[in-house]
DNA sequence: GTCCAGGGTCCCA
DNA sequence: TGGGACCCTGGA
């Protein structure tokens, strides 16, 4: 990897699986938007950016202090993505699948954003998370001056924590509320140590998260992979579910991917979406079905 | 206007 | 272990 300031921009050069629409786009973050320009403008880690490919080279908004404080890990650049995804070949599903989702890497995010998205994220779909997410920012996050208008950084589990049901009602998040705030008191007063939890010797970091309300084993799987960066988690959510039964005849070990197959779900993850029409008249009739009376 | 589905979780038999 | 309820939105 090497990286030289060009402009108002970073150059980031010679890293292998790096495609920026696709680790985006692959479920794990809500607030990278498409400028329609083949850009992505987003706020993270307290920082607005506008990120953009060319040629076999990325380009982030910023200066050298701002990459290697927050870009370089946010991007998870000092890891071989491509070995990576070579180990995960076990099989031919497996090779398709690393094929369609080459490029994507496991961001390093905010761990309480991780929280706190996916809390937000269950029984919803992704534009109403996203929706919901900026809402949260605007209302109640620091504002950030970016290309001569306003972003909102994520906020702080210690303003949320002060905050009542009533107080996240122009979310219209539902019955999630409670969620955040209870989640936004546990990780503020220490209850629940998100820093810890990621540690090395942390062997079981979703079992913790679980002790949360609002928090099953998929919200917490994803958070241990996406806010944690716990590689080896294999959260399985309605479109796993949908792989696992069609390619795998409902049954998978997910260690057979050794120490990422949090990385193997993704690659599956993005290819089943992708795959599959997002629309509900173009969605499988034999696709799961509600559990409704 | 009505119905249904959306990256779940919780509670209760 | 399985079924139903939960909050809200947008498409059909």
């Amino acid at each position: 990897m090497e990286y030289r300031r060009a402009g108002g921009e970073i150059e980031i050069s010679g890293v292998a699986d790096f495609d920026i629409g696709r680790t985006f786009e692959c479920g794990q973050c809500f607030r990278w938007n498409a400028d329609g320009s083949g850009a992505y403008v987003g706020v993270a880690l307290g920082r607005a950016a506008r990120v953009r490919s060319e040629g076999a080279s990325v380009y982030i908004t910023g200066g050298t202090a701002d990459f290697e404080s927050a870009w370089r890990q946010y991007f998870d650049l000092d890891t071989d993505y491509e070995a990576i995804r070579r180990s995960l070949c076990v099989d031919e599903f497996m090779e398709s699948a690393a094929r369609f989702g080459a490029g994507i890497r496991i961001l390093r995010q905010d761990k309480w954003e991780a929280l706190c998205s996916f809390i937000i994220s269950q029984r919803n779909n992704i534009p109403r998370i996203k929706k919901i997410v900026e809402t949260l920012c605007r209302e109640f996050g620091d504002p950030i001056e970016f290309e001569g208008r306003v972003c909102w950084d994520f906020p702080p589990p210690e303003r949320l924590a002060a905050l009542t049901e009533g107080e996240l009602a122009p979310l219209r998040s539902g019955y999630r509320a409670p969620y955040i705030i209870a989640a936004a008191r546990a990780v503020a007063s220490g209850e629940v140590d998100l820093e810890m939890l990621a540690g090395e010797d942390c062997a079981d970091a979703p079992r913790a998260l679980k002790a949360l309300p609002g928090v099953g084993d998929k919200v917490a799987n994803c958070v241990a992979l996406f806010g944690l960066h716990k590689l080896d988690v294999f959260p399985i959510d309605t479109w796993m579910k949908k792989v696992i039964d069609s390619r795998y005849g409902g049954k998978l070990d997910p260690a057979v991917f050794g120490g990422y197959a949090g990385i193997a779900q993704q690659y599956m993850f993005f290819h089943a979406r992708s795959a599959t029409p997002r629309r509900r008249s173009e969605s499988p009739k034999n696709g799961p079905q509600p559990r409704r009376a």
